[in-house]
RNA sequence: CGGGGCGUAGCUCAGCCUGGUAGAGCGCUCGGUUUGGGACCGAGAGGUCGCCGGUUCAGAUCCGGCCGCCCCGACCA
């Protein structure tokens, strides 16, 4: 089909928008593609939707692939499923008030409702699946379509009778995620999310490397190894340890309040210091943390290892725990709970002593002091692969997907249950699989765009071919676009009446995959110059010879 | 929710400190000259300076409150 941009609504920025950070979001704001309504609200512009449509029948064809229905469930939904499984309490839910709704965040619920529907195991597996507009009210949207309170996903939910089946189910999902994201050109890994906790739940993130996003993407570079910056297991150096003590020494350490400044006083490997920090628990009782001097405690880890929900401690509690304040705790000595980061284990590190001022070397675990061992430190660059020992890579990256296995979770409340062929009655076990074309948009941005704009991957690519018309050259121009057309491709004809360098230069922001130009030369020799977008590889074809060389 | 920044024409911004007739560039409309990488000349249209209140003869400007947006952090099935 040909569409003419002088009859479009395309309205294109020369300059970036001013709030904008991410490339993503000045360049689908600048290129017509998105505007934004409110913090975390955009409307997808017509040529936004084009994108967006064709990520969509990616997706579609992929889930239909392995067995997905598509179907629609509704977005106002029933407060009283929420309140079923408990997650009515979760914040970031809109109420509708003066209603017995809300507007989900997803569908679990929704669908769980339906699969009460499914009586035996020989109906089972089900994959069901649907685009729909999913509310979150997010505290911080940000980076454009990155982050937003309102947005369309594919959410795909499986049901099986048993672990097995949940596991196939489970790889089916991540296999045609995988293919989704190779046919619309993102580079993602799947990384595990969560592991081995809570009843045999598991999550698996897909992780597209980023100019800008909200996850860190850990990756060995010899490949065997990728994962979430919040969970990876990155090995750290071997510090380099002075001599070892028989029992701690107290050594007199004026104005040292940082590991920093300990090492350097002293003369020793920061590698070889150790760093406290004390939480308070619900109930009173302060915890210490400890990792090494050249780690940073991962907060988000310390509060998974202890149950409840835990707070840094105040100065007032700290001065009534350990008799001294921030820069001079330690383990020795300490009455309450040590959690120490398994770096830890082994060696002599010098810690606080718990006076104003002093500090001990010689500090070993098992010896001074009984912790309690995790991995509470984050991982940092220069850190080596658990798997192989190989440098590991530290990317920003944005979470493109997520697959979820949930087990009973949303059965059980719900009632959701089945005849198994043992005769027995049991829930049913399931998995959420969600992936956000919006977002896999910008992604697509993140990784494909230059200093002129986009360069969409012809899959997802708004137009397949932007013809420029340069004065002159109009009726030769309608001919390309006809042969192009006949080829059964989208031609977005640029027949405005601008000049030769804002067309082009709407061109290369827009990114359509090929460029094809008709001036005053193509009056002479009926040749068109066609460019190729991301590469700029340029060559002058027939008219007649555009069907067959950019189909 | 904590920290920082911003709000003036469709867009990007200046003016505010030191109160006195609201500006520039781009875009838009009309006419003309141009036309293979964001041209030029001429004439125009376009603004309750985020909102409310206060001080003042006088507020875009000073003071107070509120709202909105962006960035960092916390949070993120």
């Amino acid at each position: 089909m040909i569409f003419r941009a002088s009859q479009l609504f395309l309205p294109t920025l020369r300059d970036d928008p001013a709030d904008a950070e991410a490339v993503s979001h000045k360049l689908l704001v600048r290129g017509g593609f998105i505007r934004q309504v409110g913090a975390g609200l955009w409307t997808i512009m017509p040529l936004g939707w084009r994108v967006h449509r064709k990520v969509e029948q990616i997706v579609r064809e992929e889930m239909d692939a392995i067995g997905g229905q598509e179907m629609l469930m509704p977005v106002l939904t029933p407060a009283e499923l929420w309140e079923a499984t408990g997650r009515i309490k979760t914040p970031e839910i809109f109420r509708v008030v003066d209603t017995p709704y809300i507007l989900p965040m997803t569908h679990e619920e929704t669908v769980t409702f339906h699969a009460r529907e499914i009586q035996s195991y020989k109906q089972l597996p089900q994959l069901w699946y649907h685009f729909q507009t999913k509310d979150r009210n997010e505290p911080r949207p940000r980076g454009g379509l990155l982050r937003v309170r309102e947005f369309v996903m594919k959410d795909a939910y499986s049901f099986d009778r048993d672990e097995e089946g949940v596991k196939r189910s489970f790889e089916a999902n991540r296999e045609a995620y995988k293919k989704i994201f190779a046919r619309c050109e993102v580079e993602a890994y799947d990384v595990v999310a969560e592991s081995g906790i809570m009843g045999g739940k598991f999550s698996v993130d897909f992780l597209a490397p980023s100019g800008s996003g909200e996850n860190v993407l850990v990756r060995c570079e010899n490949g065997d190894y990728a994962a979430d910056g919040d969970i990876a297991e990155a090995v750290p150096r071997v510090p380099t340890f002075p001599e070892t003590l028989v029992s701690p020494e107290e050594v007199v350490t004026p104005g040292v309040t940082t590991c920093e400044s300990l090492a350097g006083f002293l003369g020793i490997d920061l590698a070889a210091t150790s760093k406290a920090m004390p939480v308070t628990r619900p109930d009173g009782s302060v915890v210490l943390a400890l990792v090494r001097g050249d780690d940073r405690l991962s907060e988000m880890k310390l509060y998974d290892a202890i149950p409840g929900e835990s707070r840094p401690s105040t100065d007032d509690e700290i001065r009534a725990a350990f008799g001294a304040s921030g820069g001079s705790l330690g383990p020795v000595g300490f009455s309450g709970e040590v959690i120490a980061d398994e770096t830890l284990r082994e060696g002599q590190y010098v810690a606080g002593a718990n006076k104003d001022g002093v500090h001990l070397r010689g500090v070993q675990a098992g010896r001074d002091f009984t912790p309690r061992f995790a991995d509470l430190r984050e991982p940092k660059q220069g850190d080596r692969c658990p798997v192989c020992g190989g440098a590991l890579q530290f990317q920003i990256a944005v979470e493109v997907g997520h697959i979820f296995n949930f087990g009973s979770f949303y059965a059980k409340p719900l009632g959701a249950t089945f005849l198994d062929e043992d005769g027995q009655e049991k829930p049913l076990l399931g998995g959420s699989y969600g992936i956000g074309p919006g977002r896999v948009m910008a992604a697509i941005v993140e990784q494909h765009n230059d200093g002129n704009g986009i360069a969409w991957p012809r899959s997802v690519a708004p137009y397949d071919v932007h013809v420029v018309v340069l004065p002159g050259a109009e009726s030769i121009a309608e001919e390309a676009a006809g042969v192009l057309a006949a080829a059964g491709l989208d031609v977005l004809l640029d027949d405005r009446d601008l000049r030769a360098g804002e067309k082009f230069a709407d061109a290369d922001l827009i990114g359509c995959p090929v460029r094809v130009t008709a001036g005053k030369k193509s009056l002479e020799d009926g040749k068109v110059d066609v460019r190729d977008r991301a590469t700029g590889e340029e060559k002058r074809l027939a008219v007649a010879d555009l069907g067959k060389e950019t189909a």
